[in-house]
DNA sequence: TGGAAGCTTTGATCTAGGTCAATGAAGCTT
DNA sequence: AAGCTTCATTGACCTAGATCAAAGCTTCCA
């Protein structure tokens, strides 16, 4: 029962079907449960396309560039969908930055079962637009921004995911190190840290040990991250 | 019923559906056929998300970063799936390459008429995962790689697009500039115009006029795009 | 067919961010 | 609580690509 529990939650609160029934049956005989401790990495072989959803946690989608080289391609946290396809250029591997849990499924016998399912149709092709929309927003700033802008939206984007707004300020605890947050922007180590020394000193953020980071004048941060990042209306569940 | 040719076209061929069918009336009655010449933009009010199918031609999807700013987010070709939310950082537009068709329909209206049927679901279901593939592709190649690395992955993954394959040379006829390259590799004008000239110069390639390229070893550029954009298989549809 | 307008190429600097190197915190471990 | 290991910060310097500037090519239209 205690082990049904991220599986449920999902048929239920993902996408409206009850434990019980036909189509969740069906698709519960797909799922595999994984769970992951800090650091470890998901053994999705990649023969195969892969559907991960992120029950709970948070983890990084990797993309292997080269030996030296990867890039992280997103952060993905509690309810989010995680679309694994296996053709990609490059080789793409799921990572958890805490103890996360994670249900799998294989994308075409999942697509098989979806396409026949309204609900599940109606959800996934709600989700998976914004997912779309969500990358093409980082292949933008990747592509145009300076490092400024990119920590900047960077620390939005993950206000609105993981913060907690308080009146005017906004209480930040990332799970993830420097290095994954050059890796995800395209920027190193160095970098990364030199943008949060600019960031602090502007006096937008204070940040308390390696994680902490409060934000203080989020209109400004926007500002600063291109003008662009209009205090983006949560428009349904986050997807990606 | 010439006017139709374009409508009838997709219904059939993207989603296996006959013309005169319930479902295609219903999908027909959403639509708004597009034409635009070389430079126009599709005229989408941007209050709303669209679904935009590119029935023939070659157009780029724009996002306008800051007045001065813009990033070519995609460009997509005959056949082509455009998924254009209103809701993401940027405002995204449409325009034509060269003289183009579009199919328009409200994305609400088209995924609700979708998730009921199970052809176009799956047809969707497999075609936005390829394209949020492509985008994270493209990230990675923004956030890690060199200009030639960008340059030489871009003509591959035009060549497949667009190319025609003879023995072991492959034309191409580029139907965008070099700012528009530019554009969508995060580059300048001069920094593409030398990494052509770099390309030329290791006899990887060559140009003739503005447009025509000849890619004379596709393993050596795949190895200078990053060792990694291996030969894809061209696993159905293209579709972003 | 001539020539203007706009592309493209090429060259000479300049700079943001990378690289290399050292120091300084956090946070585990025992 | 001491010490070790890992992560983050800071500094000095260096390159890839941007910027500024000037020719060369195409294309297209009269």
């Amino acid at each position: 029962m205690t082990h049904r529990a991220p599986f449920d939650f999902f048929t239920r609160s993902a996408f409206g079907i009850e434990p019980g029934s036909h189509i969740g049956t069906q698709l519960e005989g797909l799922a595999s449960r994984i769970d992951l401790s800090k650091g470890q990495t998901a053994p999705l072989d990649n023969r195969s396309d892969r559907i991960v959803f992120v029950a709970s946690g948070a983890t990084k989608l990797v993309a292997q560039a080269s030996e030296q080289r990867q890039q992280i391609v997103a952060f993905h946290f509690d309810g989010d969908i995680v679309s694994v396809p296996a053709d990609g250029l490059f080789a793409n591997s799921v990572t958890a930055l805490r103890h996360s849990e994670l249900l799998v499924f294989p994308a075409r016998e999942f697509f098989d079962s979806a396409a026949g399912e309204a609900r599940i149709a109606r959800s996934l092709l709600e989700r998976l637009p914004i997912a779309l929309q969500r990358c093409r927003d980082r292949a933008v700033a990747l592509g145009q921004g300076s490092a400024t802008e990119r920590l900047a939206g960077f620390l939005l984007a993950m206000s609105e995911r993981i913060g907690r707004a308080d009146a005017d300020h906004c209480e930040l605890d990332l799970p993830m190190s420097r290095k994954e947050i050059g890796e995800s922007l395209g920027l190193t180590i160095e970098t990364v840290s030199r943008q949060f020394g600019v960031l602090r000193e502007l006096g937008l953020i204070k940040t308390q040990g390696r994680s902490r980071v409060t934000i203080f004048d989020r209109d400004m941060l926007s500002r600063k991250a291109g003008h662009l990042h209009q205090t983006q209306k949560t428009s349904g569940n986050p997807t990606n």
